[in-house]
DNA sequence: GCTTTCGTTTGATCTGCATCAAAGTCAGTG
DNA sequence: CACTGACTTTGATGCAGATCAAACGAAAGC
């Protein structure tokens, strides 16, 4: 996604992730500098609250620096992510009031925001602004619904895979590589939190990602930086046939 | 949904669910005329295939009666359903050229169409209808991230409670009733169908669903009709904090 | 009426992952 | 440098749900 979009980021444009991802593509003058006017940004710090699922929330935003979750939590304490916000996704919700999920940030974080008023006057008077936010919603859609197949079906050491394979490929993105060959990266997320993103318990994301190492699909130095030799060989072990995938 | 749909019926729209899905809200004379002029009416016996994965989609549309049901196939053939779609719900994404999912009509299926490439310009001409579009998208993703929580937190006794819940509560929509006190209605999905649902085996939902029987959290008669007696206490069955809900 | 078929239920057994428990690694700090 | 706390790994054990297997009930065809 990101490699795709880097095509219509303009010299014009500056770094706020909203005019890349939801104008940029087809902007013009007046919109940006109307956009321009009423943004903001916010600064928080890793394992920092961005907001918490019931909150009033009265802006939208995106990210432009850090990752951040979405979550799920039962009263009982479990815990499901259903969203990881890497640079230039996009958050909140036009048209509704309160937060649907906690948002935290899981490293220092920078988001671009708008005051949700004026974001959506925007909107309507901007279908531009509507209709990438329609696109992107769909990615996220099919996003989530790729998240649902692993969930359901896919088994624990599929599960790690195919995690390592999406931040690997958004990783590739960014670096503006295509993922093929060897790849080297940094896992964003402690094991807690990738157990948390894929229903499973951290011990057994542990057990699964030596596991992993102990058959070369990929090696670790340290806990957090993985090399894959094989890229290929790694989306066989994720079960995955298709090879769009996403990561939201 | 349905219930809040239903206060934007106008008469001089038809049966078309597009009409009152995307548009009616905020319709005018004009934006009707033009969706009723391009048009048409698909027809699907139970179990026949609407679409495969990977199949060339030159339309979009919406289920006017009947049930669809979306889902993801693995190689080895571990199937997750990831969407159900009831009437009103709509099929199809602009902007992709073939389809993403399986779609298969569980139930004989009516869908109310437009060729793609139509109404593309009708959506990029008439800003009204890419607005509905995203509402309706950003409750399809709502429903797919609780959807997750589901599938990865979830006990199978849950997750069966959780599933007739959502039903019962489509369910009591479409008759323009609230969900309390004791709801009576008619199960939409085979055992297998559920247990695609829900990420589990049929023989799994088969034994849940009569310990929920025995429980008396609801009774049946034949393997169909259900009756529950006291919603609430369903939820509860469910582990949901929540009770928004909804079934995509 | 009998047989076939499809969906479902129920039982016996197995297994992948959760749970419980302990110890190892490393960065930060007094 | 030892001490602390956060994160991770590894081991032992238990259990929810999968798998394998058989039988049941109802509808459809002959």
């Amino acid at each position: 996604m990101a490699v795709h979009d880097a095509q219509f980021v303009h010299q014009e444009c500056s770094d706020c992730p909203i005019r890349h991802r939801a104008v940029c593509a087809r902007c013009d003058a007046d919109e940006l500098g109307k956009l321009e006017q009423i943004k903001f940004y916010r600064s928080y710090q890793a394992g920092q609250p961005v907001i918490w699922s019931g909150d009033r929330m009265d802006f939208v935003g995106s990210v432009v620096t850090g990752i951040a979750t979405l979550t799920q939590t039962m009263e009982d304490g479990r815990r499901q992510m259903v969203g990881l916000l890497l640079p230039s996704d996009f958050v909140g919700r036009p048209g509704r009031a309160s937060a649907a999920y906690d948002v935290t940030a899981t490293t220092d974080l920078v988001m671009c925001c708008f005051r949700k008023k004026p974001f959506e006057e925007m909107m309507l008077a901007t279908p531009h602004i509507g209709q990438r936010l329609l696109e992107m919603t769909l990615d996220e859609l099919d996003a989530a619904r790729e998240w649902m197949l692993l969930l359901g079906r896919k088994t624990a050491r599929e599960k790690i895979a195919s995690l390592l394979a999406i931040i690997a490929r958004r990783d590739a993105a960014l670096k503006l590589r295509s993922p093929k060959g060897a790849l080297v990266f940094d896992l964003p997320l402690t094991r807690e939190e990738m157990a948390d993103y894929l229903g499973l318990t951290l011990e057994t994301v542990s057990r699964q990602v030596s596991a992993l190492k102990r058959d070369d699909v990929i090696s670790l130095e340290g806990n957090r930086h993985v090399t894959v030799p094989d890229f290929d060989r790694l989306l066989e072990e994720a079960g995955d046939d298709n090879d769009g995938g996403y990561l939201v």
